[in-house]
RNA sequence: GGAGGCUUCGCCUAGUUCGGUCUAUGGCGCCGCACUGCUAAUGCGGUUGGGGCUCACCGCCCCUCCCGGGUUCGAAUCCCGGAGCCUCCGCCA
């Protein structure tokens, strides 16, 4: 949720914000009015009920007749408040109705218009030339480490088993994110991966991308899509000590979920979109002024990992248009797909402002004792899809893979990985 | 799954019998002032959160005693429903 002062006091640059989205612009009208009529309501209620107050004050001290008068009048006043007070209450869930539906005021800077509109920051590493490069599923089936046949036998499609090097490599990269993060003073977490709904709303998932979430009727509970849920809602309903440059920074672990619903047909192959797959995710709650280093911040020790996996990628600030809800700011890194011939995003990060915290109550305590909101951020440091990029760029003409020196640890100190025999 | 107990201002706690200046007592913690060579100790004062009016401050008002309903002129207190936590029993790991 936007901060409603802000909205009052400067409604133009909401405005903008929408149009470099290429969001309604008369949404911000509409939240104008029903935050004004909220506040009416509200002030109607108030003078009632003070009034109501002061006669029940009275009660006590009058008797006999007096007081039966009074008892007369007060009853009729009872309905009134009542009434003024279902009259503030629908109000309010106006509000809040139209509140949840603006999205995040996008940052300065970054470029207006939609997903084709983004701009290639820097482009880092050295393409590999490859003839005829397999693609990963080739690979995987070669070296015995994906099985993408046997997921869709067991799951349907979009799922698949990794096994052997694949499920090491997978395990060897998530344990490297994890030890780099926690060298960066980030607190190592593995997360519930089932939220209540609660959780789920306050992040904004459950807006524009509510189809891609999986739910849990039964229990009314939702898997989650990226620990960044999990992780934003820890918190919650909370006053955090703060103290300037010391934000709490958590390295999440887990599997994450996704419907695809919107995604027929695309990226169909191999596990690069896929409905379960494993992630670590870095999460930050930082006093507001410090978010814009931060989102740096996480910006470049995603760069560090990507060094790590020795891996070639492009770093895009994404188009207003193409952030999801929460974000005002995101910076992709894009690894090159040697199969494809193009760059695919391997990691995500976003600056959330005040935005998710807001809506989840995250608070801090200023230098003079007030609470104020927090701010959240996110960013990706490893995922299931890096092991695509891992193996395309480092396969050999043989159809082996050199391993990355910092993954060998985690392969059993093997340096490349060959194909099975027969 | 069954039975019982509990939930009050950051933490602990009083208040609920018998409804009325109860946002609510006391302690801890924290902040300010005083005292002290410093620290400690002591004394005095302040300290729930949210919202609205005014918005520069002062100030005023409303909501908030787990949540949602109800009874009542009036609910922390009475009634109904729900959630969470704890204990015991059963069941499954």
């Amino acid at each position: 949720m936007i901060d409603l002062r802000l909205l009052r006091e400067n409604p133009d640059l909401v405005r903008a914000s929408q149009r470099a989205r290429g969001a309604s612009e008369s949404i911000v009208d509409e939240l104008l009015r029903a935050d004004e009529a909220r506040r009416s309501a509200l002030q109607a209620f108030e003078a009632l009920r003070a009034e109501q107050k002061q006669l029940s004050n009275q009660m006590r001290t009058v008797k006999g007749e007096e007081k039966a008068a009074l008892v007369a009048r007060t009853k009729e006043l009872a309905a009134q408040v009542k009434a003024a007070d279902a009259v503030a209450q629908e109000a309010e869930a106006a509000l809040r109705a139209i509140h949840l539906a603006v999205p995040n005021i996008v940052e300065e800077g970054a470029p207006p218009g939609g997903e084709d509109d983004y701009v290639v920051m820097r482009e880092v590493g050295t393409k590999p030339t490859i003839e005829n490069p397999r693609d990963h599923v080739e690979l995987g089936e070669l070296l015995g480490a994906i099985d993408i046949e046997r997921g869709a036998k067991v799951s349907g499609s979009r799922f698949y088993f990794l096994t052997g090097p694949g499920a090491l490599l997978q395990l060897g990269l998530l344990q490297l994110a994890m030890a780099q993060a926690v060298e960066y003073g980030f607190t190592p977490v593995i997360t519930p991966t089932l939220v209540k709904p609660e959780a789920m709303e306050g992040t904004g998932f459950l807006g524009a991308h509510a189809s891609e979430v999986y739910r849990l009727e039964a229990d009314d509970l939702y898997l989650v899509g990226t620990s960044e849920v999990p992780l934003a809602a820890y918190h919650s309903n909370e006053i955090l000590d703060l103290p300037p440059g010391q934000p709490r920074r958590y390295a999440g672990w887990s599997s994450c979920y996704r419907r695809e619903a919107g995604a027929h047909g695309k990226d169909t192959r191999g596990i690069l979109r896929v409905h379960q797959f494993d992630k670590v995710e870095m999460f930050t709650f930082c006093r507001p002024e410090e978010a814009h280093d931060e989102h740096l911040r996480l910006l470049a020790w995603e760069e560090e990992m990507l060094a790590k996996v020795e891996v070639p990628y492009r770093v895009i600030d994404v188009a207003a248009g193409d952030l999801g809800a929460s974000a005002a700011r995101k910076y992709d890194c894009e690894a090159w797909v040697p199969s494809q011939g193009r760059y695919r995003e391997v990691t995500s990060t976003s600056n959330c402002t005040t935005f998710q915290a807001r809506r989840l109550q995250v608070r801090y305590r200023d230098e003079e004792g007030r609470p104020q909101i927090a701010a959240t951020l996110n960013g990706t440091l490893a995922t299931t899809r890096w092991i695509v990029a891992i193996l395309e760029n480092h396969q050999q003409s043989d159809g082996s893979v050199a391993v990355p020196k910092a993954l060998q640890p985690y392969l059993g100190g093997r340096d490349v990985l060959e194909p099975r025999s027969r």
